[in-house]
DNA sequence: TCACCAGTGGAGGGTTCG
DNA sequence: ATCACGAACCCTCCACTG
């Protein structure tokens, strides 16, 4: 039976409008929604006066704008946004080191130890959210149970909430005290459980399971067979208010990758080959910044028929240039039938490797000759220095003073542009 | 030698979350 | 007609190994 610990999930109210909002004070009180000013762009967050109408995230812009016409949208500015969330980790962090992102507007704390400092739960709770307004001028609710599941169940209970009559400013702070857990997650839809999203609420419903009081009850085998192995242990665990999960301060990235949806479907290679070197030595850049190198290199391509295929490859030697990333996606990209329209290219490198300082070569000269030509590897070899240089000339003078030649397609050119 | 089996790791697809 | 992007995790299939 490991000890009773005391974790809180902080959430942030609207966070990119109302980021936003402090800037461009004239529109409180407003339909605001981020994102989706582009024409196949999507809702990134939207404000509670925007909710009211229905408007919320992940929707589609032209939707939104059916649904809000009178809406104020802007466009994301993604940078503004993790300089606000770093400072308010430095404001969680004067409570405890403890504390886990998990988005730029979300963070777990646990506070088990915190709390001869600062006192119990609710009362870093109540501080927190004062020290996060003294510093931020920006709102979020707490919640506070005895494991991650719980607290950001409470979070969530906690929030604010629009509808079409108003909106409830919310409890701000929900505690699920010990020995209340089970009541408070009995009656609670499956769909609200974290990790049951349409799929499995799909296979839930089909098995006559519905609340999380019908998954608790349920044997673990016949839940297992319906959702998988994994999924179905954690969901069990879950509906009986079990989560073992630590607060982990550090999470090292398992993956790095960009993925771009072009204004225009493609239609060939060609077209397609500037927009990887592109994304090829972005991905390259964000992984030398980490100091890690990509083991496993993939390519995504999602089709006009939004189907979507993936194509992966393993080096000899996880690689850290985008040259070297290039050679090796651009014969699967190659394979692919990209004449029937390719609207989303995305680059991602995984199984990432501590990245070696000027990895020395592993391999004899025979690589420089063998046939096809150039191994990734030595590929690798020769353009991490320049990679490098390029790195420490975009530190000093900013974005886009240098690229890829070959990720160039004419004057002016504008990221996404065709 | 063959059939079978278990373990492993790569590849590809899918789900979920914010 | 319209459906982003980035990341984590899981499942299944397959080839290889012993």
């Amino acid at each position: 039976m490991a000890p009773s610990r005391s974790i809180l999930h902080v959430d942030m109210n609207a966070f990119y409008v109302s980021v936003e909002l402090l800037r461009r004070p004239e529109l409180a009180g407003h339909p605001v929604v981020v994102g989706g000013t582009g024409g196949r762009g999507v809702v990134s967050a939207a404000s509670y006066e925007a909710r009211r109408y229905g408007v919320h995230s992940a929707m589609s812009s032209a939707e939104a704008r059916r649904l809000c016409p009178d809406a104020v949208f802007l466009a994301p500015d993604m940078d503004h946004y993790l300089e606000v969330s770093g400072r308010l980790r430095e404001v969680f962090e004067t409570f405890t080191p403890l504390v886990e992102s998990i988005s730029v507007d979300e963070a777990f704390m646990d506070v088990t130890g915190a709390m001869s400092l600062f006192g119990d739960a609710r009362t870093i709770a109540d501080r927190l959210r004062g020290a996060v307004h003294a510093e931020t001028h920006l709102a979020c609710t707490v919640g506070i149970a005895a494991n991650k599941f719980l607290a950001k169940m409470a979070s969530e209970f906690a929030k604010p909430r629009a509808t079409r009559e108003g909106i409830d400013p919310g409890l701000g702070v929900h505690e699920i005290e010990p020995g209340t857990e089970i009541e408070f997650l009995a009656p609670m839809p499956v769909r609200s459980l974290w990790g049951v999203g349409p799929a499995t609420w799909s296979k839930l419903d089909t098995i006559g399971v519905h609340t999380v009081a019908d998954i608790a009850a349920l044997d673990l085998d016949v839940l297992c067979r319906a959702v998988g192995q994994a999924h179905g242990r954690h969901l069990h665990a879950l509906a009986h208010g079990i989560d073992d999960r630590a607060v982990e301060p550090d999470r090292a990235a398992k993956s790095i990758g960009n993925e771009e949806t072009f204004p225009r479907d493609l239609h060939s290679v060609e077209q397609l080959r500037p927009h990887l070197v592109r994304m090829c030595d972005q991905v390259a850049r964000r992984l030398r910044e980490a100091g890690v190198a990509a083991g496993t290199v993939m390519i995504k391509v999602k089709f006009s028929s939004f189907e979507s295929v993936t194509r992966s490859a393993t080096p000899r030697v996880p690689l850290m240039t985008g040259p070297s990333m290039v050679s090796v996606l651009e014969p699967l990209l190659a394979s692919l039938d990209c004449a029937q329209g390719v609207r989303l290219l995305g680059v991602h490198a995984q199984k990432l490797a501590p990245g070696a300082g000027a990895a020395p070569t592993l391999f004899g000269a025979d690589d420089l000759f063998d046939g096809a030509g150039m191994g990734p590897e030595r590929i690798d070899e020769m353009w991490l220095p320049a990679s490098r240089a390029v790195d420490s000339i975009l530190e000093k003078f900013g974005e886009g003073v240098i690229g890829p030649a070959s990720g160039l397609e004419g004057p002016g050119r504008e990221p996404g542009s065709v």
